[in-house]
DNA sequence: AATACCCGCAACCGCCACTCG
DNA sequence: GCGAGTGGCGGTTGCGGGTAT
């Protein structure tokens, strides 16, 4: 009962379909329609199963199939219905003319799943990421800035960032963490929160602060055609408000926007899109990022989403910091 | 030029739901 | 109500082309 034989039985064919046999089943389907899929391939003359047919005929030869690279609406489309509907392919593909569950599936796990990876996106939930273990770049981003921010008062925001860590709750089960953090040094030397910068940051600084943040924040994103904005934050494990930044005291250090109106917040200094112009993928077919205050989003579309290479570079921090502190 | 490696996609596999006798 | 047959769906595989070494 229940299960179909299929094409390991009777010598049936297996493998790629054939110019040939492709063109038996278009006409037979053209002639007679499916009808039934498991008597089809004996009337059409192939040697397939009615499985192998079904499939080659909706998933490739069908004639209302497009073809081609997905469009920016319809990756909108798709990565809406998914934050809806999870991996009914079937179910997207309904809402998409012309593309096949296969091929949506297929896109999604090529690109589609693997951009929201990077943008520190769960796939699944298209929920900002809680493991720090995945953020672990970022962090050695942070620790980077914080070996050349020693120098200066702004060295005591992220002891306040390491005391963070230090919490039970964080490091609990991130063993590897602990240890990731030790070897880029940003583990506290110092357990005492230093209380200084909270209230008396520098005023001097202000500017800097705003230029900062705008180098740094990302802003809400909406890639879903703006019917739901798509957070762009990697969430520092528990800090996911501005409260919690303001513990951490990162708001202060200007490391990130202070926007009280934004419902969420990104600790993290922001991904950007390295794949340059040349990606033949999908450069102009993907979300809006914005990066920063008054930069918008319009420069370049988003195919690979990392950390800018220049924020592991010494120099550029160097040379950065020394005009911010 | 040869080889290794990576990635995208077509196709297959196995399970589930539905229909029908 | 039950079981057989069938279609459909989602997950996975593996081939082939492209790229890197």
């Amino acid at each position: 009962m229940g299960r179909s034989p299929c094409c390991d039985e009777n010598n049936l064919k297996k493998g790629p379909w054939t110019p040939e046999e492709d063109q038996k089943l278009i006409d037979y389907i053209q002639k007679h329609g499916h009808g039934s899929w498991r008597a089809l391939p004996k009337l059409a003359g192939l040697k397939r199963c009615g499985k192998s047919c079904r499939l080659r005929w909706t998933n490739y030869l069908r004639p209302d199939i497009k073809r081609g690279k997905f469009s920016e609406e319809e990756e909108n489309t798709i990565l809406h219905l998914h934050s809806i509907l999870g991996n009914k392919w079937s179910a997207i593909a309904g809402h998409l003319p012309g593309r096949t569950d296969n091929e949506i599936k297929n896109y999604w796990n090529t690109h589609l799943k693997k951009r929201l990876i990077q943008m520190g996106i769960d796939p699944m939930t298209h929920q900002p990421k809680t493991d720090l273990f995945s953020c672990l770049p970022q962090l050695i981003a942070l620790a980077n800035l914080k070996e050349l921010l020693e120098q200066t008062q702004l060295t005591h925001n992220l002891q306040y960032l390491n005391n963070l860590l230090q919490q039970p709750s964080v490091i609990a089960n991130n063993s590897e963490l602990a240890d990731a953090l030790n070897m880029t040094n940003l583990m506290p030397t110092n357990q005492e929160p230093n209380p200084y910068f909270s209230k008396n940051f520098p005023k001097e600084l202000d500017q800097k602060k705003v230029e900062m943040s705008n180098f740094f924040h990302v802003e809400n994103t909406t890639v879903l055609g703006g019917s739901q904005p798509l957070q762009q934050q990697v969430t520092l494990m528990n800090a996911q408000n501005k409260d919690d930044c303001e513990v951490v005291g990162l708001c202060q250090m200007g490391l990130v926007s202070d926007k009280s109106s934004s419902s969420t917040w990104n600790p993290l200094p922001s991904m950007m899109d390295t794949s340059g112009g040349n990606n033949t993928n999908s450069q102009e077919n993907s979300t809006t990022i914005s990066y920063g205050g008054g930069h918008g989003g319009g420069d370049g579309g988003v195919g690979s989403y990392k950390w800018p290479d220049f924020l592991f570079d010494d120099s550029f921090l160097e040379e950065n910091l020394e005009e911010i502190c």
